[in-house]
DNA sequence: TCCGTATCGGTTGTGCACAACTTAATTGGG
DNA sequence: CCCAATTAAGTTGTGCACAACCGATACGGA
């Protein structure tokens, strides 16, 4: 009764992340983007030439996520990634012109998302919200 | 503006969807299941000997993903799997004693998951059912 | 009955997530 | 000043997701 699979939460998040992702699938296709790339490109878009411990600390992902991820976007010629010169540790993620050229297709998605669903702006914001602070509690709890 | 990460529905639940299955894995562990382990044992706790496209249909997952985690529950020796004798391109997943056994053990697991943080039954709930009609929303619009 | 088509499950290949570990650079206490 | 501890990024290994494809079985009309 309590494990029955519509009444767990997880799967219900699991589910719809899983499903606005594959909407998003189609689109990105067209920018050649997987869709945890363009997470990457959305954060560096808003602000260029970040290390990649910002860049995971932002999208809550490791080294072990993003090194490989950021290597296929510098193949993709979209990002370059070098030393940076005061910590020789750290390494600095900085868009192409390709890279930021790229920004102005991605403008198109938000709009082309729902379009054509009955779906409410204001209702999916409202869920935005309530999954962030969700997430942000569940993150504070763990540190 | 439009773009910016924190806007984004996909982001939240994206990153929720990761927090919570993150509070799952200690629990898990305690079990040797991973979290898409635990739904398809959650499938077959409430009704079991279910094909694999039943469990897909379910779980919205395909056979080139349930597959190999079969397998893998397979040799940890909580279900068989059998070619159906009415229709042999079929395969039936049942659960073994040690796969029912396990539910015990499980039963455990909603309780200790939200205790100690102060997120309400009633809101968490709700939040899950916005999510269901999410899905099922975008489910239909693909079809 | 026979053949074309659909269905079911599996395999292969790519790309995340994440844990555990490694290497190299930095920092801070004694 | 030096070395132990910390930090940043990368590597390796496992297990999903998902697309594309394959082989075997079932089915349905001509």
């Amino acid at each position: 009764m309590e494990l029955e699979l519509r009444h767990q939460l997880c799967f219900a998040l699991y589910s719809a992340s899983r499903a606005v992702t594959a909407l998003y699938r189609p689109l990105l296709d067209e920018l050649g983007l997987t869709y945890p790339q363009y997470l990457v490109m959305l954060v560096l878009w808003e602000r260029d030439a970040r290390t990649v411990k910002e860049l995971g600390s932002e999208l809550r992902l490791d080294s072990g996520t993003l090194s490989p991820l950021l290597k296929r976007l510098e193949a993709a010629d979209l990002l370059t990634r070098e030393r940076s010169p005061e910590d020789e540790r750290s390494v600095t993620v900085s868009l192409t012109t390709r890279g930021v050229a790229l920004r102005e297709k991605a403008e198109e998605i938000p709009g082309r998302l729902f379009c054509g669903t009955d779906l409410a702006g204001d209702e999916l914001a409202e869920l935005r919200d309530t999954l962030t602070r969700l997430t942000d509690k569940i993150q504070r709890r763990n540190t």
